[in-house]
RNA sequence: GGCGACAUAGCCAAGUGGUAAGGCCGGGGUCUGCAAAACCCCUAUUCCCCAGUUCGACUCUGGGUGUCGCCUCCA
């Protein structure tokens, strides 16, 4: 609130309540929609690890002008349109590896708790009815703008908007509108209608989290009118100037050429288009790769490179795993590599509790990675001994990043058993060939299971392959 | 027009009043039958420009230039 970082302190010890503006359902979610999610799935992993109990709430507003319009071009009901959007949104968030939120509340499914709060700031004179509309009377709420840093003068200065010159203020807002025909509505003591654009999440958030919680987030193109607007009505309607959100985290956006993409610009990619094309974790790592307020420009070339600095991670990650298959012994000592790790898992925390810094943090990932291949050579190499214990300790720090990153999640390798046993079944051919040093037969191998995206890589103890 | 943010190597990107993290690409090397992977070394005397404050500024202040954004639906 007060535009700069400030220091986190609970409204609840031990408890962290989070409100994250979530979709409109109206059509597919892009890149840049995705960006909020993706932040908050990381902050929420970091507050979880930190010991809080975490309460996370995303709302859809599934009752929309959008909706509707989208809902009369093809003929369908409002309601398939939101639903089939929504699912849409699950699919791409669940390939970004984003976990669900506590509660999903919607708009529609929140009529009765939205019309008290409508009716609650009409008797506390900051809301007036107009012919069935309801409007908020921003004149009346002397902290308005103090989110965005503007006052009522300054925007009345540079307003630019037509007016309905039935209201009060120009920049007085609906909080219900009246219904027209073909549209959803509900009734109420202003007769049938619908919810404005900001009510839900005032009514969302006190609903699931109560007058006061912790974090709001969302996009920065939702600072105004948005959050100024749930600000206004939260705080009017509870009669508290310190209620509501206490910390407010916005993203930048994610670019295209240096411009902002945005569906009115029809500039954007899907994320389920970008999945065609990259992994869902390639994609997560890309964006925290940058701070979350930063903007961050989009492009197949960034992606690539983004790609090329998670396989290296991954491979770390591979060579780590690969030595703790085997029985620990006397030999190379891994206390120096469990030190350092540890003092980059440390270090990651602190870029973390620092508002968030996910590409800080993200750095140390990298050194904690260094020093495992550091170690995977020095015995695989040597053909020492392992020192077992120490290395699965520094696995386990380097592990507890990458979780929190939503990186390296083991999952079932994609590809048959079946599959999988031809190209064993070649590989130890190879190695036969190799053996007999038959040179010709066995790049023969190597480069056929290349062109089917198969890697190889020989090692002092055996040959592993992966897909590309 | 009003308000605001940003400007760091070939590209991306952190960062601090005391002398520039990390990633990608590129070059050289180690290892390897050759590769691949990994590792090592090199790659910004310099942080848009100009003034000022300071023992000292990329980091603070003022001015300029440029880019982007919000003010209308938008994550």
């Amino acid at each position: 609130m007060s535009r700069q970082k400030e220091e986190f302190k609970p409204v609840n010890e031990g408890k962290v309540g989070i409100y994250v503006c979530g979709v409109t359902p109206y059509n597919e979610p892009h890149i840049g929609n995705a960006r909020p999610f993706v932040t908050w799935d990381t902050i929420r992993r970091f507050f979880k690890k930190c010991g809080y109990d975490v309460r996370y709430i995303q709302n859809f507003t599934d009752v929309d002008d959008k909706i509707i319009r989208a809902s009369h071009e093809q003929h369908v009901t409002w309601k398939d349109i939101a639903d089939k959007y929504i699912d849409a949104y699950f699919k791409g968030m669940d390939a970004l590896n984003i976990r669900h939120a506590d509660v999903y509340p919607r708009v529609s499914e929140t009529i009765p708790e939205i019309q008290e709060m409508v009716a609650g700031l009409i008797d506390k004179g900051y809301a007036y009815e107009l012919d069935g509309d309801v409007y908020y009377s921003v004149e009346k709420f002397n902290g308005y703008g103090k989110l965005s840093g503007r006052s009522l003068d300054d925007m009345m200065a540079g307003a630019r908007v037509e007016v309905d010159e039935r209201k009060k203020n120009p920049m007085d807002f609906a909080l219900w509108k009246s219904a027209k025909p073909g549209e959803p509505s509900w009734d109420s003591p202003w007769g049938k209608g619908r919810p404005g654009w900001h009510i839900e999440c005032s009514t969302m958030s006190l609903k699931y989290l109560g007058k006061t919680f912790d974090f709001h987030g969302g996009g920065s193109d939702l600072i105004f009118p948005h959050h100024e607007n749930e600000i206004a009505q939260s705080q009017a309607y509870l009669g508290d100037a310190h209620s509501f959100a206490r910390y407010w985290v916005h993203n930048g956006f994610i670019t295209i050429h240096e411009q902002k993409m945005s569906k009115s610009l029809h500039n954007f990619f899907t994320v389920n288009e970008i999945l065609e094309k990259y992994p869902g974790e390639v994609v997560r790592f890309f964006i925290l790769q940058t701070h979350y307020r930063s903007p961050l420009d989009f492009s197949d070339e960034r992606l690539r490179d983004a790609a090329a600095g998670l396989a290296r991670l991954k491979t770390a990650n591979d060579n780590a795993n690969e030595l703790l298959k085997n029985e620990g012994g006397e030999g190379e000592s891994a206390a120096e590599l469990k030190k350092t790790t540890h003092e980059a898992h440390e270090k990651f925390y602190e870029a973390m509790a620092d508002d968030f810094n996910t590409a800080l943090a993200i750095s140390y990932l990298f050194e904690a990675a260094k020093n495992m291949n550091v170690y995977y050579n020095d015995i695989v190499n040597k053909g020492a001994a392992l020192d077992r214990e120490n290395l699965a300790a520094a696995k386990a720090d380097f592990d507890d990043m990458a979780e929190i990153i939503g990186i390296l999640e083991d999952k079932a390798e994609s590809g048959s058993s079946d599959e999988d046993a031809k190209i064993d079944a070649l590989v130890n051919e190879r190695l036969a060939a190799r053996k007999a040093k038959n040179w010709a037969r066995a790049d023969e191998i190597r480069d056929m299971l290349k062109a089917q995206g198969i890697v190889l890589e020989d090692s002092a103890s055996g040959t592993r392959w992966k897909r590309a």
